[in-house]
Order: C-alpha cells, then sequence, then structure tokens
DNA sequence: AGCATCTGTTTTTTT
DNA sequence: AACAGATGCT
C-alpha cells in the first residue's frame, strides 16, 4: 500500500478471493460489518467491492461514498477501483478521509450552516490563537485558563457533538471554558471559518435534520463504505449512520487490534453501536494474513494477545517462517541511528528498494538523530510528519494572504499579515480595529471602514492602502492561475522585496521556501488539470488544511522515517523499529498509566509490527536522552512478549529476566556478545568500531553522557540557600529544584541563571 | 517598531 | 533540547 507496489501476494480477479473475502465483496445489500485483520486483504475487499458496486449491481460512482483514513489512501483506492472497472467511473466517486468529504459537502450545502462558499479551515494554530483572543476579550486571564487547555476542552465537547450551551462543565474552570467555547463559535462564524471538528458537526447536523439539505443528503448515497472504522468517533459515527440511514448499504471495515486514536476521541464501542442500530448486520471475519512472514505474524500476535477486550478472531498465515524478529540492544540513541543506518544499507545491498524500508519511533522527538545519521551516511530519507513544510513561517505568510484574498473575513490571517512585511501597521491601530469588530460582531475586515474613521491620517492611510492592496488581489485572482496570484502576492504586497533586501542567510533559505511553495502549487495545478478539473484556490487551500503527513510524502525513492501512528495503514518490507524501551514504548507520561493506555500501547506496538512484510529489526537502549532527560531504559515489555524461538540477538526473554533481576550491573559487564548482535555478520559483525559501540558503558566514567541518576553536579539547591561563586561572590538562590541549572540573584551582578556545579553553598547571611 | 533576550513551556500520538 | 511567547531594551 506504500509506493507502487503491486499487490504480489493475493492475485487478481474475484476467482482469487478467499471465502471470507468472497463474502464480503459479494454481500448483496443490508448492513455489513468487516472485521479485518491486519494484512488480512482488507483493501481488496474493499476496491473489489465497489468495482463490483459499480460494474455489476450498475450504481453510478456518485452515489457511492467510501471514507479512508488519508487521502492517499483515497487515491489509491480509486486507483485500484479504476483498474478493476474502467478509468472512465472513478472520477466521479466519493472517496476520501472524513474531513475532505465534509469539506466538499459543505462547499454545496454552505448555505444551510450560514457559511459562505469560501470558508476558511482553521488549522490547529489558528485555533488556539482564536481561543486566546476570544478569552482576552472576554476578561479571563490566560494564566488561569490557558488557551491550549480551554481548547482541548472545546474539542472534547465537539467531539461528543455538544454545542456551547450543553456543555457539560465539571469543574470550576469549565464555565469560563463554556463561555469563551461560545465566543470561539461566535468568532468562527463571523470569520466565516470552521475548524476541524466544524467540518464534520455541520454536515453530521445537516445530514440529522428535517431540512429539505438533510433527506437530500440521507438520499444522496446508495452505498456507504467506511475503512479504520476503529478508529471512528462519536460525530464521525452518526454521520455514517445518518448517511446511510436511507438504504443501509454500509459496510464497515476495521480492526479492534487497531484503534490506536482513542486519544483523540475514537471509541472501539462505535462497533458496538453499529452492531445495535444495524442488529441485521452481515457480520465477516478475515483472519488470514497475505503480507507478512510466520514469524511477524507471531510476534505481532504474541504482542496484542494479552490485551483486554478483543473482538475474538485468530489472525493466521500460510506464509514461510522468514527470518527471525532481529532484536539489538545498544548503548544509546546514537548508536541506534548508528545501527539502523547500517542495517539500512545492508538491506539495499542486498537489493531492497529504499521505499520498502522504514524506520519507526513513538515519538516525533526521537527522529532527529536518526536523521543526523542518514545525512552522516548520505542515505536519502524523508520524515513523515513532524516539523512540517507547511508550518514555517514565510509558509504560513504567503498561504495567509491567500486565505485572506479567498475568505477576507478569515480574522487569523488578516492578523497575521497585515503587518508583514512591516508598513506601519502596528498594536495600536489593530487594536482599533479588533475592537471596533467585537463590538459590532462583525469580522475585522469589515470592521476596517469604521475604525479608520477613527485613526489619524497616517495609521488610517496605511490601514487603507493593505485594504485596497488585498481588494485587488482578490479581483484579480478569478482571472489568473492560483501559481500567479502566490506570485502576484509576493510582487504586490512587497513581501519579495523585503527578504530580498534583507540578503542574509535566513532569508535566502525562506526565499528558497517559497519558490518549492510555488512549484508545488505548480505541481498541483498541473495535476489537477491532468485530472480534467479546473485548479481553484479555494480548493487548493482545501488540500492544504486537510492533507495527513502521509499525504504529503514525496514518492521519492528514500527511507521513510515516521511515528507508529504515521505507519498506520501502510507495509514495508523491512520495518526497523526503534526506542523499544519501557518508559518509551510503551509510553509513560508523567502520570502513570491506565490499564486502557497501556492496552492502546499494545495495538500500537501491533500496528508496528505487522507494517512489516518481510523483516522486522527491533532495537532498545540501555542510555537514552528524551525530552532533555537521560535515563537507563530497560527493553520494552512488547519485546519481552516475543517467544524466544521467533527471536534472534540478544532478546531472548531470559536475558531480559537476568537483566531486570540486577538492576545494576556489575563494572565492565559486557551484555552484549558480539557474536549474539550480529543478525546478520555482515554488516554489524565485523566493524572495528563495534568494540567501542555495543559495549555497555564501563562505569560512570565512561562517557560524558551521564544518567540522571548519577549526574557530574554541584550542591543540590534549593529556593532560598545562600551560594558563593567564585568571580559572582554570594548569592541567594531564587529558583531551581535540584536541576542542574538554578537561578540565583548575586548582590553583584543581579540575577543569573548558573550551572550548580559553578556554587557552592554558603552561610546564611 | 523591531530586536534581543529571557522566560517559561512543552513532548505522545493528528485531521 | 527546542520552541514559542512575552518582556524589556534600543
Amino acid at each position: 500500500m506504500h509506493g507502487a507496489d503491486p499487490p504480489t501476494r493475493a492475485p487478481a480477479g474475484t476467482a482469487a478471493l478467499n471465502d471470507p473475502q468472497r463474502a464480503a465483496v459479494e454481500h448483496e445489500a443490508g448492513p455489513l460489518l468487516v472485521f479485518a485483520g491486519a494484512g488480512s486483504g482488507k483493501t481488496r475487499v474493499i476496491t473489489h467491492r465497489i468495482a463490483r458496486l459499480l460494474e455489476h449491481h450498475r450504481v453510478p460512482p456518485y452515489r457511492v461514498l467510501a471514507v479512508t483514513f488519508t487521502n492517499k489512501a483515497a487515491a489509491e483506492m480509486r486507483a485500484r477501483v479504476s483498474a478493476l472497472a474502467g478509468p472512465e467511473v472513478t472520477s466521479d466517486l466519493w472517496a476520501g478521509t472524513f474531513h475532505a468529504v465534509c469539506a466538499r459537502l459543505l462547499r454545496r450545502y454552505h448555505a444551510e450552516v450560514g457559511l459562505e462558499r469560501s470558508f476558511t479551515i482553521y488549522d490547529d494554530s489558528d485555533q488556539r490563537a482564536l481561543v486566546a483572543r476570544v478569552a482576552k476579550t472576554l476578561g479571563y486571564d490566560d494564566r488561569q485558563h490557558p488557551p491550549k487547555q480551554v481548547l482541548s476542552w472545546i474539542h472534547a465537547q465537539k467531539r461528543e457533538a455538544r454545542a456551547p450551551g450543553e456543555a457539560e462543565p465539571i469543574l470550576p474552570a469549565h464555565a469560563a471554558a463554556a463561555e469563551i467555547y461560545g465566543g470561539y463559535q461566535r468568532a468562527l462564524a463571523a470569520a466565516n471559518a470552521v475548524d476541524f471538528d466544524d467540518l464534520l458537526l455541520h454536515v453530521m447536523r445537516l445530514a440529522e435534520s428535517e431540512s429539505p439539505a438533510g433527506s437530500e443528503l440521507r438520499a444522496r448515497f446508495s452505498h456507504v463504505l467506511v475503512d479504520e472504522f476503529q478508529d471512528t468517533n462519536a460525530v464521525q459515527y452518526r454521520l455514517v449512520r445518518a448517511l446511510a440511514a436511507r438504504e443501509r448499504n454500509v459496510c464497515v471495515v476495521g480492526d479492534d487490534d487497531q484503534s490506536i486514536y482513542r486519544w483523540r476521541g475514537a471509541d472501539v464501542r462505535i462497533i458496538l453501536g453499529f452492531r445495535r442500530d444495524f442488529p441485521d448486520a452481515a457480520v465477516v471475519k478475515l483472519e488470514q494474513n497475505y503480507r507478512s512472514t510466520a514469524n511477524v505474524v507471531r510476534a505481532a500476535l504474541a504482542v496484542i494477545e494479552p490485551a483486554r477486550e478483543r473482538e475474538p478472531k485468530r489472525l493466521w498465515t500460510a506464509s514461510p517462517p522468514g527470518d527471525p524478529i532481529c532484536i539489538r540492544g545498544v548503548r544509546d540513541e546514537r548508536e541506534e541511528a548508528t545501527m539502523v543506518v547500517r542495517q539500512v544499507a545492508e538491506e539495499r545491498a542486498r537489493g531492497v528498494g529504499p521505499r520498502d524500508i522504514a524506520v519507526f519511533y513513538r515519538t516525533h522527538a526521537q527522529s532527529r538523530v536518526l536523521e543526523e545519521a542518514f545525512r552522516g551516511a548520505r542515505i536519502p530519507y524523508q520524515v513523515i510528519g513532524g516539523h512540517r513544510f507547511f508550518d514555517r513561517a514565510e509558509v504560513k505568510d504567503l498561504l495567509a494572504y491567500l486565505r485572506l484574498i479567498a475568505n477576507p473575513r478569515s480574522d487569523a490571517d488578516l492578523l497575521r499579515v497585515v503587518n508583514v512585511p512591516t508598513r506601519g501597521i502596528g498594536d495600536k491601530t489593530i487594536d482599533r480595529v479588533l475592537s471596533v469588530a467585537a463590538a459590532r460582531g462583525t469580522s475585522a475586515w469589515d470592521a476596517i471602514d469604521a475604525a479608520a474613521s477613527e485613526l489619524g491620517s497616517g495609521p488610517r492611510s496605511r490601514l487603507v492602502a493593505f485594504r485596497d492592496a488585498v481588494a485587488e488581489l482578490r479581483r484579480a485572482a478569478p482571472g489568473i492561475t492560483v501559481h500567479d496570484l502566490a506570485e502576484r502576492v509576493l510582487e504586490t504586497t512587497g513581501y519579495r522585496a523585503a527578504l530580498v533586501k534583507a540578503d542574509d542567510a535566513e532569508s535566502d533559505a525562506r526565499l528558497e521556501n517559497l519558490a518549492e511553495l510555488l512549484g508545488s502549487i505548480q505541481e498541483w495545478e498541473d495535476e489537477t488539470r491532468g485530472a480534467g478539473r479546473e485548479p481553484e484556490l479555494a480548493d487548493y487551500l482545501e488540500r492544504v488544511a486537510l492533507a495527513s503527513a502521509v499525504d504529503l510524502a514525496g514518492d521519492e525513492g528514500a527511507v521513510s522515517l515516521m511515528t507508529v501512528h504515521a505507519a498506520k495503514g501502510l507495509e514495508f518490507r523491512v520495518v526497523l523499529l526503534t526506542g523499544m524501551e519501557e518508559e518509551v514504548f510503551p509510553y509513560r507520561g508523567l502520570d502513570g498509566a491506565a490499564p486502557e493506555e497501556l492496552d492502546e500501547e499494545r495495538r500500537l506496538a501491533y500496528v508496528a509490527i505487522t507494517r512489516a512484510r518481510e523483516r522486522l529489526v527491533a532495537s532498545f537502549a540501555t542510555l537514552r536522552t528524551l525530552f532533555g532527560r537521560t535515563r537507563w531504559g530497560e527493553p520494552s515489555r512488547f519485546l519481552e512478549a516475543l517467544p524466544s524461538e521467533i527471536v534472534r540477538g540478544e532478546g531472548l526473554a531470559r536475558d531480559f529476566g537476568q537483566r531486570r533481576a540486577s538492576s545494576r550491573r556489575a563494572p565492565g559487564e559486557r551484555w552484549v556478545e558480539p557474536e549474539e548482535a550480529a543478525c546478520s555478520a555482515s554488516a554489524w559483525g565485523d566493524d572495528p568500531a563495534r568494540e567501542v559501540t555495543t559495549a555497555r558503558p564501563t562505569g560512570a566514567a565512561a562517557r560524558s553522557a551521564e544518567p540522571a541518576e548519577a549526574p557530574a553536579a554541584g550542591p543540590r539547591l534549593r529556593r532560598g540557600d545562600a551560594v558563593r561563586h567564585a568571580r559572582f561572590g554570594r548569592g541567594v538562590v531564587e529558583s531551581g529544584d535540584g536541576a542542574s541549572i538554578v537561578s540565583v540573584r548575586f548582590a553583584t551582578v543581579g540575577t543569573k541563571r548558573i550551572d550548580a556545579r559553578f556554587l557552592e553553598r554558603a552561610a546564611p547571611s
């Protein structure tokens, strides 16, 4: 499913489907629930089923809705249906993520929910900024009500389809949050904007309503198919139920073992809800895995089986055992990165293509060391997700201009660019405009004229000039391509000129990024025309707003680095699973993990393992620095769970037992025998550097990177302690709780932040 | 207005 | 360790 690999294992054609697959494909009418184990040919079933609906049952393509987890998956589905049923039918097929499908429907039914057709989709930072602004207007202190927390509470409400008035204030702070929620929704409406949740909520409410649009929506699709159903939230489910209400031809496909998005409102119990709402649903279980070797399947089962509350099922495979699971203990994350790079080089030498190799980690923070190693080894790689291209300031600026042109009422965008580049529109002027807007309940754009009359002539003329510049671009927009519009923005706003004038390394980089953005716009326009549609600004902005990490990944011949979450739905010949230590994976936040959370980690590990077709290499580090903390790590319980007969390397369960038993090893003890550590001796075994890299640190003096337990720290200092510094003299600790850096107020030089090692205790004055 | 600096803050996972 | 946001300074 990743890259251009055709499905090689299960042959094409309906005849080649196995029994349950065929049952799911040929299921005639009415609700259908498919439990699809990892690698069980789920995508085949969905594509064959759609092709059959189109060909055999003569269902018009525009009456089929297929919801996928990423837009890339939708595109692939389209392509595969085309291959089966002919290309002409699939352009009218409705296929996309919940969000993309709803955005498209909203462009049609915008008036019914009080939006203009050109509404803007607010991303995370837009949302947070808006919450902060609303909270401030309502007079709330942002320390007492941090926008981030308020926003996440608002999201929690919206995921349960609760309007501001219906929200449940459990804590006192929630009353404030509820009020902010109300103001937030009003501000969105004034800005002709929606957030991600609104895309779903608006359409759900419409589809459940008795309005003409509601009945139209309920009759619109004769068949609704939902992939990755286990990660559906309450709103998404209600939406599906409503859209399928008329004909009840709803087919949901999922795997409760792969439910990994509880934290954003997905609820496996939705499957129970489905069975309640559609008691007559046919149930099909796809249990044969075609993707992976038997060893990989066994490993995956060993990890998932202890999970509570699983749908009874039995994943099996007819594949040969294949290579054992390779487990590698390394000293720290740097050595892990070295190991990963070598393994990749070895796989490449064996003829495995770069696209067939993936490196997984639990959190994005782990990617940096890996990236450095890849760069050092000059191996092409791409990071999926993480710090995104579209997060860069200059890219956001240009997009903000484009969004403002499409929808001038979008306050978030106006505020972002009104003084970028600097044009003498300062805080005072902006405050004026905002307070007029707030007083009238309009957007900032609509308040400009009224506000301008209250301003002095200088600020007024600058503000009006900005308004006219945007208005002029807006007039020009329909007549030119998106690319040319973006180009014109850079020219007429002076944005490019400002960067050229600055003439330093940073502005050069920014210009390059902008050139890249322009190039990608051009590329998108070419693609869109190639698909026979006229590229429109609104479509482009929507695509940018709703693209997932995987959607944005190029198809270059590069090794992919990604979080396990991003790997969902993908597969690779070789998977390198890094950071397999307790606390890292399973991830343990500050508070101890609840059992449900641990189960989610378990399912996440299951997803990770089942991505591998041929080979799985898992690594753990004795010492890991993450989020600025260096700590000892123990091998993950998910490694311990693996049966020793399918494992090679030093991952045998009894080794773990020994290591557990002796929490502190004897100084100088080697716990990695080189012969054992080498899963394939060729690349890893015969390296002179191995002595250094695989031996565990011999006591505290071995390296400069020390674990938190044995820091080379000065005295443990607390607030109020009197200290002495060689140069600054006497001082008093102002903050710091035993950490190595403390803040000290000196009599001589004022307050300094300083490493505790340079301090000694002094007698209290 | 704009810069620098400092501070606190944050890091699970994302449409 | 890295970042964003805020504050204070020029």
